[in-house]
DNA sequence: CGAATTGCATACCGACCGGTATGGCTCGTC
DNA sequence: GACGAGCCATACCGGTCGGTATGCAATTCG
């Protein structure tokens, strides 16, 4: 909300430390990478950042967490018919560009990468998996009062497996190094979630 | 096959190799912990393998490759009743302990963290994915001619789908570190995969 | 039995890492 | 206009990294 100058500066060192962490991982990233592709020098950065962990967790709450809070709650959260908001949001996701397959969702890659191996990481990575799935489960238990799904489906069980085959089938295609093989791929996804409607009868 | 002593200071080397880098990931993975862990030191590594990069790779073929081979896909491999093997399959592996879940599936780990940075680890993980992904959908294949799976069913996509999806229920369990959550994924699972069988008529 | 090769330990190297101490420049404040 | 505080650059440090050169004991082979 403040417009200060030096708030401008902070702000380059997260997003470009963020595309250093999405391309090497947080701990191969590199400190001196980060300052290279920002024009900036150490003094900058630990006059920001008590540290690389600090920056790496700042990373973590202000870029991943909005950016997916924008991209995949938001959409699904009010919606009218929120099961056909899903599948639309899926259905909207099947397009990704080369970059983004070959480097894989940001947030699975450090879930992956530091879920075991630091705890301050693997909590603020959980919260924003959680609001992810919370998200998606909300999304499914209205549209089963409304009888859009079936009555007799574990909303909570079925959104953790969406949010996972998504994670996924995003991990996968990352491999292969294949956007076809993404979309074949998320559209069993779709396949398996518009199974989950309630038939007309 | 061969008995030479030295192949034994080599498996052991291997073993403690495919350790530090399940738990701390390859790039992290520190020489100095694997010789401390063996006992040994630089001299009989480097004896053995000609750089790091090598032992991460001898890793992958040697342990992680046949590992996956004889747990995931021998079992499904010429099976009397592929579908049948399939849902067995996924019920034994529902049980994890505590340890595995924390670290996750060491495939899906340098899937990830590799896939984008290393080409020559991107291809022998490649391999081993498509090995797998091929014996789920052979048996799919198979399970359909005799009748035991809906017929127009998509079996490469829906291979594709049961491993990402399965890695997915790894990964996100591992974030959770939590059995009862991969359990509560992978039931999600098993239920999709049902719903391939074909309806008794 | 001598010679050469295998198997491994020890000591050491340069590169890079994250982190710190210091200082200078700029700007708002009294 | 002296002054203090925010902002950032420069220089430097200890530690760890993967990798190498050398040496020595054991084993194999001529």
């Amino acid at each position: 909300m403040e417009h200060r100058p030096s708030d401008l500066t902070r702000q380059r060192i997260l997003e470009a430390g963020f595309a250093e962490i999405h391309r090497q991982g947080y701990q191969s990233a590199s400190i001196a990478n980060i300052l290279g592709a920002t024009g900036l020098t150490k003094g900058a950065l630990y006059h920001h950042f008590p540290s690389k962990k600090d920056l790496g967790l700042a990373v973590v709450v202000e870029i991943i967490a909005t950016g997916l809070e924008e991209r995949l709650v938001q959409p699904v959260r009010s919606a009218a018919q929120p099961a056909r908001a899903l599948l639309a949001l899926i259905d909207a996701k099947q397009s990704l560009d080369e970059e983004q397959v070959r480097l894989g969702c940001p947030l699975n890659n450090l879930m992956q990468e530091m879920s075991p191996v630091d705890e301050d990481f693997r909590l603020r990575l959980n919260r924003i998996l959680s609001r992810w799935q919370d998200a998606f489960e909300d999304a499914l238990r209205r549209a089963q009062e409304a009888g859009e799904v079936r009555p007799d489906l574990n909303c909570h069980a079925a959104a953790l497996f969406i949010v996972s085959a998504w994670e996924g089938c995003v991990g996968v295609a990352k491999n292969m190094q294949s956007v076809e093989t993404y979309r074949a791929c998320l559209s069993q996804l779709r396949a398996y979630v518009a199974g989950l409607l309630a038939p007309p009868r």
